[in-house]
DNA sequence: CGGCATTCATGACAATTGTCACGGCACACT
DNA sequence: AGTGTGCCGTGACAATTGTCATGAATGCCG
């Protein structure tokens, strides 16, 4: 199990069975060795500074701070470490943030087993790893939303009516109106209700 | 590993690493053996038929059936096999309608790794488990919703209009609206798409 | 049997949502 | 200065959604 030389893990996920089986995963590589898991960013800062650790693997979706907030204070406290943020979701706002928070690796938890040892390997080596399927989908299917039409559709999916979404981006209703039928438009949805569920499916909003 | 007699379980889980954390998780231990896997429920119960099977371990939310359905079926057609639901959520209408579905355990995906191979022993021996936290909840705060209300309300949530909702479940335009009107003042909701939302987080559609 | 609840349906009406055409304003570019 | 473009707004209109009163058909229960 404890091969010297072997790669320091540590996990970060919220979900303690997820957490616990995933360590299961990766105890049966000889060349890995995972030296502790928190199901918290803020748990798992404190065990990061108390072990040597070459690789942390952490769960975006977390209570309290975000393991993209975990990725920048890593950055920061620890230079040489490496983070690899695993999510289940392909959404590119979530992908963005992790790579402009210094990730180096960025892997979805839709992935086969097999890719997570190998990706912990190749960033390990100072590799970047990131799922292709996620890069060719933010380059083939850019958002086509502008940030006010974002704003309106996503407030809408919550179920405000326009009259509240107005009143809270400080716009008229009858603009409003505007944005999300535009927004209809450019996703090709009969209402309010659809298109905002197909922005959130692609990470749009 | 494969000792005779051990307890066959087979496992349902759409992301595919936590399905195969899972295994690697249930691997350790000798009394169980991982028979076969599926990342859907329509998958699942065909992988179910070519194997003989003591368990079912299945996620709630799967794309296209969820596990709930997936229950139901394995009691229809494979009465001795027992199933245990397995969720992220704390939600009081998925742990009812796993109940009603003849599932003989619910464990959330928060909870230890070492329940998940205790509860499979216990199930398997005829016991049902649960979590008593959820019990309480789901006491205290029962789903309003008739069954026509939830059709309904689920597909409007999806942004289906009024007519596409009539023609899904054969009821008139009228009568579509008088549920989901029915549903909006049980839920204390001002509109469909808040209605959805709320029923939705409570596990009740 | 009569009373009662449930399910499904109508129709009328008000409110909200969605579409469209139009105009003003600011800003960048040539 | 002129042109284009994005942003914000208005008003008019049609379509959809939500509310309410009402009633027929069914089945359950005492």
């Amino acid at each position: 199990m404890s091969e010297p030389g072997a790669i320091r893990v540590f996990i970060v996920e919220d979900q303690r069975l997820v957490l616990d089986a995933l360590a299961a995963l990766l105890d049966r590589e000889d060349d890995i060795d995972i030296v502790g898991t928190a199901t918290s960013a803020e748990e798992g800062l404190k065990g990061i500074n108390d072990h040597a650790v070459d690789v942390v693997l952490t769960d975006i979706e977390l209570p309290g701070e975000s393991g993209i907030e975990l990725a920048n204070a890593v950055r920061e406290t620890h230079p040489a470490m490496r983070v690899i943020v695993l999510t289940t979701f392909a959404r590119s706002g979530y992908f963005e943030r992790a790579m402009a928070a210094g990730a180096r690796g960025y892997i979805l938890k839709d992935s086969p087993a097999s890719e997570l040892a190998a990706a912990i390997r190749k960033v390990h080596q100072g590799e970047r790893i990131v799922d292709p399927e996620l890069v060719a989908q933010s380059w083939s299917d850019p958002n086509p939303l502008t940030e006010r039409e974002r704003q309106c559709l996503r407030l809408a999916g919550d179920g405000l009516p326009n009259s509240q979404i107005a009143d809270t981006v400080f716009l008229s209703e009858g603009t409003v109106r505007n944005y999300l039928s535009s927004a209809l438009s450019k996703l090709d949805a009969a209402n309010r209700t659809e298109a905002a569920r197909l922005a959130r499916q692609k990470g749009w909003i």
